[in-house]
This record gives C-alpha cells, structure tokens and sequence, in this order.
DNA sequence: CTGAAAGCGCTAACAC
DNA sequence: GTGTTAGCGCTTTCAG
C-alpha cells in the first residue's frame, strides 16, 4: 500500500484523498504503527546512523567528543557506539563489527596503530587523531605543539629533569607528545626520564600505582617535574605524591594532557594542555557530514590550548 | 547461493564441499564481502542493537552506567546511543526515535517523568532509577536510603539547619533525594532550606552560579550545610563557596549524590553517597537481556552507599 | 550436498 | 488520485 506509505512519511503533495489520508492516520495511531527500519533503510541504501568507535567510555575526554558529535549529527543520523571491553583498547574485529552495522559513515577515535593498519575503508570515514597514508578524512590533533606548550612552560619554570609517565606505546598520539615534550626539554640542556604505560587501562590507580613503582628511578634522577599522556593518570600520581608527603607544586610540579572539566578542581588545580574534545567531535562529524554528502574526504587540524594551573610551579633551589 | 549464506555465518556443518567452501572463502577475502545487517534483521526478526537513552553524555555518571551495560551485553548487542541536544532533558520524540531504530531492547536511564507518561512499550524495556505503574522492568536506585543516610550522618556532625541545592523537579528521584533528606533533618529538629533547581543542564558552571544566587538566603537561615542534588553541582558549590573566602569544612559542609570516581579527588574530597552507576548498568543489561529472552518483565533494586570524605565536618560552634 | 525460489516490510515506479 | 508490482540483500525451505 503506497498510499500508507506516503502518509506515514508526510510525502503526498496532497496526493491523497483527505478522507483516505484520515482513515491511515487513524489506523495509524490505533495500532501504534511504526514502520520497519531495517526495511526501510534496505530499500532506500541510506542507513540511518554512524558508527562511532571510542577506545574508553568512562574517560570524560570521550563523553566530550560525542557531545560535539552529537551535537552536529542532530536527528539526522543515530549513533551506534562501539566500545572495546574493559582494559583494553579497540582491535580490527571492533572494527569490523562496526563495519557491519550497515552505517553511513564510521567515526574512529584515536585508533591503536596495528588496528588502523588492518583498517579498510568500506563506507566514509574520519579518523581522528591517528596518522594513516590512506585516504580517510582525517582530524588531526596537534598534540606535538602541546608537547612544546608543555615542554617550554616547564622549561621556564626551571625544570630540566623531567619524569615522563607514557601510556599506550602503539599509539602515535602518545609517542608524539612525548618526543615532543622530550625535545624542548633537551634542548634547554635537561633530560625526560621516561617511565612505561601502566598498564592498558586508563584509571586513577592506574597513575598511583605507576608513580609508586616508578618514584625511585625519577628520584634518583634528580626528577623535579612530571608530565602524564593523560589527565586521569596525572590525577593518580597527584593522589600519591601527596600521601607520600610531597607538595605540589613546591616539591613536585605535575601537569598532563588532555583537560578534561575535572582538572581545574582537584587539588592542587591540574596544569594541562586542552586538546579540544568537544572541538573535535564538532569537525569530526562536521567532515563524516561532508564526506557523505559529496564523498570527499579531508583532513584537518585542531591545535590544543594550554592551561596553567596549580600544579606546577618554580624548580626549587637545588637538593 | 544459499551456500554462501552458510559458509559466511560459519553454520556449515559440514554440510558443504570443501572446494566449493574454500573458493566462497576466497572470493569473501578478495571483495571484502560484508553481509548487509539491514537484509539479515529484515529475514531473521532479531534485531542486532539495543538503543540505550541517557539524559547526558558529559556526565560521567552515564559513562558508568554505560561500561556496565556494554560489559553484560558483550558482542552480542551493539548499541545505539541516544542523547537530546545539549542543555535539555529528554522528551518522548527521543524515546520514539530510539524505538524506531528496531531493536531488540530499550533501557530508558531516569527518564523524566512527563516523558515516562507517555511511553509505549514496543519492545523489551528496562527503565532505570523511574517509577511507573506499567508492566516494564525496572532497576530501582533507593534513593529514599540515599537520603537518609546523608541526612543521618549530617544530623550526627550536629548540623540542623540544611542547604538543598535542587535539580530537575520533573524526576522523582531528585524529590526523593530531597525529601528523605529533609525527613531525617527535620526529625532531629533542623530543617532543609531548598534552592530551585538551578537550570536543565548540569555542570560546574551551575553549581557555581546557584550558590552565588542562593547564598544570601542560606547565610540568613543559618545553614551550615548544603546538600547537592548531584556531584557536579557540589563542585561548583565548593569552588565559589572556597573562592568567596569560606573554609569547607570549617565553615561549610558539602556534600552530594553520585559519587563519580573524581569527587575523591577534588578539594576536599567530597562526602557523597555513591549511586552504584555501573551496577545500575550491570543490573540493566541483565534484566534487559532476560526480558528479551524471556519475554518477562522483572524489579529490582540497588542500594546507594555513603562515602564519607573530607568535605563534610561537625558544625562548628554558633555564630 | 547443492541450486532455485519465496518472502521478510518497505519504497518507487507504474498502470489503472 | 489510487492500487498493483517489483525488487532492496539476505535466510530458509524445498526440490533436484
């Protein structure tokens, strides 16, 4: 019945005979009638959501970013969210699944590198903040000018031993801030001691028990400043300096990256470099919405802000 | 080709020649055949998503939730996120959209309640911390405890004279909130100064413009604690309260609902009763996937737990 | 063990 | 203007 389904859709250009029009509609809340979508979408080939991939939903910094994807998509397109389960970040096969949801467009956010390797694209896609040479919209975030935001405010503040607490070795987001962070601090004469990913799983204890571990080498090294890949862990790390006796900033500065809404309120306030997650979100689907419309695909850059706060202050007179 | 079909799934027993198999797998490889999920929903009736509804994304509280749902539902559902524009609750037009998303269930998280009246159920449904007189499963929060064992442990610090920063009247579980606490203070003979609500989003702007706006009037009821309806909104208390020169909690008690991981870590760390965000979410996938199993609909409920930190404190002498 | 055929619920093109 | 018909891409049934 083609006439239902013009009603239905408010598609007849009075092509109906009103009475006809009445008695569909009239059925149509009596029975609570609602079309099919899967045969709908079948039939029409434009599937009504994307698929957007996070690697972690309790980080805030991704809540953020789908706020400004939501935010963009509006009602045009539903979102299927793909999460890995927990403590590990997103393979190929979560991927694929989200491949299959039969979408308009795929959002990956931050894809580990052995995934974006394996990736292939089936329908149009934005990446952000991951490198790949395919070509995929991409949104690139700047994070090695936030290496050297937080590099040259460390540097200023006197620092020239720096711990560095890294998190997820395959990702180049990561690496990126810290050689970045590492250079600025090297060339002011100073050295970044570096101390391995927690574990793969991004929480505060994650950051306590890293700090505990790793406490003595930077100690030892004469470590007067640390910088964590991410706010969370910077937060554990702030806990435990502060149990083990240490103030911060006069003992210890600390500062990360991310600025997630938390971090102007823990104590002390986290000094962090913004790298924009609801901006992101916004151009990321901003670009997935050109990318479907005029199948195009583009790249470009959003550059993060840094926030000096609290947390990190003037290298103390020597030992 | 039904063999196709077969081979594809994996649902071959055997039944199919091992040449012909191995070449249908070599073709699938080489065109990076993925079988349209849309076709396969249409013909099997088993919708692959469920469409989870959140009043917020931003707040981490639904991030919680949502790790929990996603680690009962595993790979067996995928999920469609539904979230209303920034700034606004959720109506009954987001319920419906997410319902025509033909999914095999529904978790609807503290819808409000003009929007729980008119709801339909069209498929397995699971509503969290609402109350409804119809057939649905629900995963009741006993806020009503919540409250009281605040109010309790206010009651024993000697406080009498309550702050209550609101949120959202349209939901009884903030009512509740309120008026259990309320119950308890004014049993011990105090009584609970309440602030409206102070917009329909939540975040630390809010609390901090709130406080400003009601401070006056609680300084002149002798408050010497306030009560937020939600941690966010205690840290904005806490922030302007600090700001405007008050010592917490030597002049003022704080605290809230929710506990989320960050309100151990914000200065100082906040007295909150913990609302078990991902045990709600573990409770809804299970009740949810049993419904959709089953075909029953089931109660349960999950009681809150006091975490008593530093924000609160013994009211200090009188004035 | 394999291929042909029907049909899931809808939309779009087409006769009536 | 209105009803009929042919698929969308898959699964399932049923002959060969």
């Amino acid at each position: 019945m083609s006439a239902v389904s013009l009603v239905v859709r408010n598609r007849d250009g009075g092509r109906i005979n009103g009475d006809l029009k009445a008695r569909i509609q009239k059925a149509v809340s009596d029975l609570d009638y609602r079309p099919n979508s899967f045969a709908r979408s079948l039939v029409s080939q434009l599937p009504s959501s994307i698929s957007v991939v996070v690697p972690s939903i309790r980080n805030p910094f991704f809540g953020e970013m789908l706020e400004g994807i939501l935010q963009v998509i509006g009602t045009r397109f539903t979102i299927q969210l793909h999460v890995p389960s927990e403590d590990m970040d997103y393979g190929i096969d979560i991927v694929r699944a989200a491949q299959e949801d039969n979408i308009a467009g795929l959002i990956l956010a931050t894809p580990p590198q052995t995934t974006l390797d394996s990736f292939r694209q089936t329908c149009p896609t934005v990446i952000l903040d991951a490198y790949t040479a395919m070509d995929v919209s991409r949104i690139e975030l700047n994070v090695v000018l936030a290496g050297h935001q937080l590099g040259r405010h460390l540097v200023e503040l006197g620092h020239r031993s720096v711990g560095y607490l890294d998190f997820l070795p395959d990702k180049a987001t990561f690496s990126c801030r810290r050689e970045a962070l590492g250079a600025v601090v090297r060339q002011a004469g100073g050295a970044l001691h570096n101390a391995p990913a927690p574990a793969e799983y991004l929480d505060i204890e994650q950051g306590e028990a890293a700090f505990s571990r790793s406490w003595p080498l930077w100690e030892a090294a004469g470590v007067t400043a640390i910088v964590a890949a991410d706010d969370i862990l910077a937060y554990g790390i702030m806990k435990r300096a502060q149990e083990m006796g240490m103030t911060i900033p006069d003992r210890l500065s600390v500062a990360s990256f991310n600025d997630i809404p938390f971090s102007a309120l823990v104590s002390p306030a986290l000094t962090t470099v913004d790298l924009r997650a609801h901006e992101l979100g916004l151009q990321a689907a901003r670009v997935l919405l050109d990318a479907i419309a005029r199948e195009v695909s583009s790249v470009c850059t959003v550059d993060p802000e840094l926030r000096v706060r609290r947390s990190t202050g003037s290298r103390r007179a020597g030992p």
